[in-house]
DNA sequence: AGCACGCCGACT
DNA sequence: GTCGGCGTGCTC
């Protein structure tokens, strides 16, 4: 039997299967998806097994054997092999990275080399002292160590491996503790064990308490536990393993980062006849087992979360398992206790904050069929089940959703292509959707066609939306006032201050940090090597450069005039909490950004600190607008809503939409009535005015016609080819090349025409052109865009168009990057 | 990615 | 005369 298998390599020359013999004692045990050890170029390298077959496609001499079978059941199923094959093809990612994005990290596994002496072999050459730290280890010892006690002789290493002395084993070793825990088995035959208990002396007292629990609770039992429960020594429990009443063995433990809570049990809640209404459409889906991707329009508070619970449940019902995401921001205890509390143990739960051990154990209950429900952020979408019945995709605009390292992929675009494979329904849940996701539900159906789009318009509540102030911060300037709160929300702050009711303030900071500025000559501070603005922070008095990490002390004059009057700009969270202290003596700010929820837990601890009404405000960025649900918040003030609609990027007026509809959802949700006060410097702008009015139909159509005039998204499609290199001439040369030859193509296969002549298929290439971030990391980068339209292979082209390109010598150290359907084009 | 093979400068 | 620079090419 041959085997294919991807090996690890990240390179375009390597990144094909290659041919090996499969072992008989393996044959057995080896599957499309297994994970293997194989020999390449003079080393062992993790790989995948993408196919089985009778015959090599080179001849059988040159062939290999695996080496090792990693995993006693494959990582991957079939299905997902076939999808990592479409995932290249889409975002132009080699297979490594397709088959790595969907495995948990720790089974990335590396080569673990041991040394021993050869037998039989005149070995007098050696340096005794290796050779007895050889003996004294068994025999065998890792490469790494011997070098490490012996860095003097590690020519004597190199030496003994060319002559035959030395020999060589590898191993792949995965980057994993598994973690044991002693467990004390009680014996089977109770009988025998109560006997052994009566027969006890009465000195054993403690050995008698001991067996006495565990005929009362004859269970398997960590022996730690036992030992503390009982307040026996664990020399007692040993004895009794003496005489064979009990057993230890080493059980292998699972990480559980949620096994220390307890979540209360719920049950389904009486549906709303809208609710109702949506939840039996998804249902028929289910029951069909035939793909249909839906779009949940549902405005905050309209109950989509029970929708989604109950349409869960009857999935399971089926005996089909179920997919949850939900942005990482989100990804709160709130949200999960409310899977838990509905699905117990059945469910499991991938984040971005687990440690890798963690996120393995999670990993390994859906692959066993323990865990049915995997609720998670992007990556989630590679839960390995075998028949997946339903994907929900909750908050289905956020870009979060979108990866941005390779492979570039997007988890809504996956998502439909695995329930493609699996026959399963796709509810795609917001309350602002993405102008893509709506277009695609608003399209015509044929007749007699469910449509897709599932709208839920009302709140469980019956309350209205919370009324939504707009304050023009231009006319708080004319009338002198400089802060940056405007008098009205100043006014509504102390409001909630006397009535002990809380606040949350946002500063939308997206592209708005303090940067150091002259005021005298307009210098500001760059990075040397990326050529963008250098952030202030206040606690280390350094400028850092937000994209290589480049810092520098703050200079207290002008380096350029030598001005003293050199500031710092901008607003951060941190501005806002100090002016905040100056205005209210006494408040009490949670502040919540990157830096103060850095730590593994700290951004639910500040959550419920907050949700215990420890403070009278939550100050934030992005991350305050999404899901929060407190009782005593009737006040959500937006510092600046304009600075997100000023960035040079098509979905900036979305974006900003998007999240002022967010965040006003986060006020008046219970009892309590809510009021929002949006402060801008643009009141007339239309993505600011249709969230005033709670108007999502209103601002879309607006929006679309700005899309349709300009040609972007939905009206056609984008990639963005970025490439860089040290020297500029360098990448001059390689992308005019690449606009050149990409364009010769799309001329060649008659599609390269102008978007605007209303040809179903069409190419448009723009550029190249400098990258607004010109230079990142001492290389220069140039892109271009290529915005297209119907059934046309944009991704083939160009990597078609690419390989040929990589071949030439010319074009060598020229760092290509392919990102199909970018969120953000700067 | 690594590692080997291969053709041109400063050293015993 | 050799040791070693890293350009080029291959890995089942």
């Amino acid at each position: 039997m041959i085997a294919k298998v991807i090996v690890d390599v990240p390179s375009r020359q390597t990144d094909r299967p290659f041919d090996y013999k499969v072992p008989e004692a393996i044959e057995d045990w080896i599957e499309v998806g297994s994970r293997v050890g194989v020999p390449f170029g003079g080393r062992v390298l993790q790989g995948f097994v993408v196919g089985l077959s009778e015959t090599a496609t080179v001849d059988s001499s040159k062939l290999k054997a695996v080496a090792e079978l990693l995993d006693p059941v494959p990582p991957l199923l079939p299905d997902m092999v076939e999808l990592s094959e479409w995932l290249c093809a889409k975002y132009c990612c080699s297979r490594t990275q397709a088959l790595g994005v969907m495995i948990p990290a720790a089974l990335k596994g590396k080569e673990e080399r041991y040394i021993g002496i050869e037998e039989d072999v005149e070995t007098v050459l050696l340096p005794e002292a290796l050779k007895e730290e050889i003996r004294e280890n068994g025999g065998w010892i890792k490469l790494e160590r011997l070098l490490r006690s012996f860095p003097e002789h590690a020519g004597s290493v190199k030496e003994g491996l060319r002559s035959g002395m030395l020999a060589v084993r590898s191993s792949i070793k995965d980057r994993l503790a598994v973690r044991t825990v002693l467990t004390v088995f009680p014996l089977e035959d109770t009988v025998a064990m109560a006997a052994a208990k009566q027969a006890m002396p009465r000195s054993a007292a403690k050995q008698i308490t001991v067996l006495e629990h565990l005929l009362e609770h004859p269970y398997p039992v960590a022996m730690a536990q036992l030992a503390k429960e009982l307040s026996v020594a664990v020399s007692t429990i040993r004895a009794l393993e003496k005489k064979e009443l009990l057993s230890i063995r080493e059980v292998e433990k699972e990480r559980d980062p949620y096994g220390d809570r307890s979540y209360e049990r719920t049950v389904p809640l009486a549906l709303t006849k809208e609710q109702e209404a949506v939840y039996s459409r998804i249902a028929d889906v289910i029951r069909s087992e035939h793909h249909f991707t839906m779009l949940l329009h549902g405005v905050t508070g309209s109950g989509k979360t029970e929708v989604y619970l109950q349409s869960i449940q009857y999935c399971l019902e089926q005996g089909k398992q179920a997919i949850v995401l939900v942005p990482e921001i989100s990804l709160t205890p709130q949200m999960v206790e409310r899977f838990k509390g509905r699905f117990g143990t059945a469910v499991a739960v991938l984040h971005s904050r687990l440690s890798d051990g963690e996120r393995y154990d999670e990993w390994r209950k859906i692959r066993s069929g323990r865990a049915v429900v995997a609720i998670g952020a992007r990556s989630a979408i590679f839960a390995p089940f075998r028949h997946i019945g339903l994907i929900i995709i909750d908050e289905e605009h956020e870009s979060s959703y979108k990866q941005e390292e390779s492979p570039k992929y997007h988890a809504r675009d996956v998502a439909v292509r695995r329930a493609k494979q699996h026959g399963a329904a796709v509810v795609l849940g917001s309350a602002t959707p993405s102008l893509e996701s709506f277009a695609a539900a608003s399209r015509d159906m044929p007749p007699g066609a469910p449509s897709p789009l599932l709208p839920m318009p009302s709140r469980v509540s019956g309350r209205p939306l919370p009324e939504v102030e707009v304050v023009d911060m231009r006319s708080e300037l004319r009338d002198g006032n400089r802060s940056m709160f405007s008098r009205k929300l100043h006014g509504e702050l102390l409001r909630r201050l006397e009535r002990g009711e809380q606040s949350v303030l946002l500063l939308n900071r997206r592209g708005y940090s303090t940067f150091v500025m002259c005021r005298s000559c307009g210098y500001t501070a760059a990075c040397p090597h990326c050529d963008i603005s250098l952030t202030y922070h206040q606690k280390t008095r350094l400028v850092r450069c937000h994209y290589c990490g480049h810092a520098e002390a703050a200079p207290g004059q002008c380096p350029s005039c030598e001005s003293e009057h050199i500031r710092y700009f901008g607003t951060g969270t941190q501005k806002v909490e100090e002016e905040l202290a100056k205005l209210f003596p006494g408040i009490r700010v949670i502040r919540m950004d990157v830096d103060t929820t850095s730590g593994k837990h700290a951004h639910e601890r500040l959550l419920s600190q907050f949700g215990e009404r420890k403070a009278d405000v939550l100050l934030g960025t992005q991350m305050v607008a999404k899901g929060l649900d407190f009782p005593y918040v009737t006040l959500v003030g937006v510092i600046a809503a304009d600075t997100s609609l000023n960035l040079p990027d098509f979905r900036a007026a979305e974006r900003t939409f998007q999240l002022l509809t967010q965040v006003a959802g986060r006020a008046g949700r219970h009892h309590l009535e809510g009021e929002v006060i949006i402060q801008t410097y643009s009141p007339e702008h239309y993505a600011i005015a249709k969230s005033q009015q709670h108007d999502y139909a209103g601002f879309v159509r607006e929006e679309l016609r700005h899309r349709s005039v300009m040609a972007y998204p939905p009206y056609c499609r984008l990639a963005l080819v970025l490439m860089s290199h040290e020297q500029l001439p360098a990448v001059i040369a390689a992308s005019d090349r690449f606009a050149a030859e990409i364009r010769e193509l799309a001329q060649h296969e008659g599609v390269l025409v102008p978007l605007s002549s209303g040809r179903p298929r069409a190419v448009e290439v723009l550029g190249p052109v400098a990258s607004s971030i010109a230079r990142m990391k001492d290389r220069y980068r140039f892109q271009c865009v290529i915005k297209y339209r119907g059934s046309v292979d944009v991704s083939g082209m160009v990597q078609r168009v690419l390989q040929s390109l990589l071949k030439e010598t010319a074009h060598r150290g020229v760092q290509f990057s392919v990102d199909v359907d970018p969120q953000v084009i700067i």
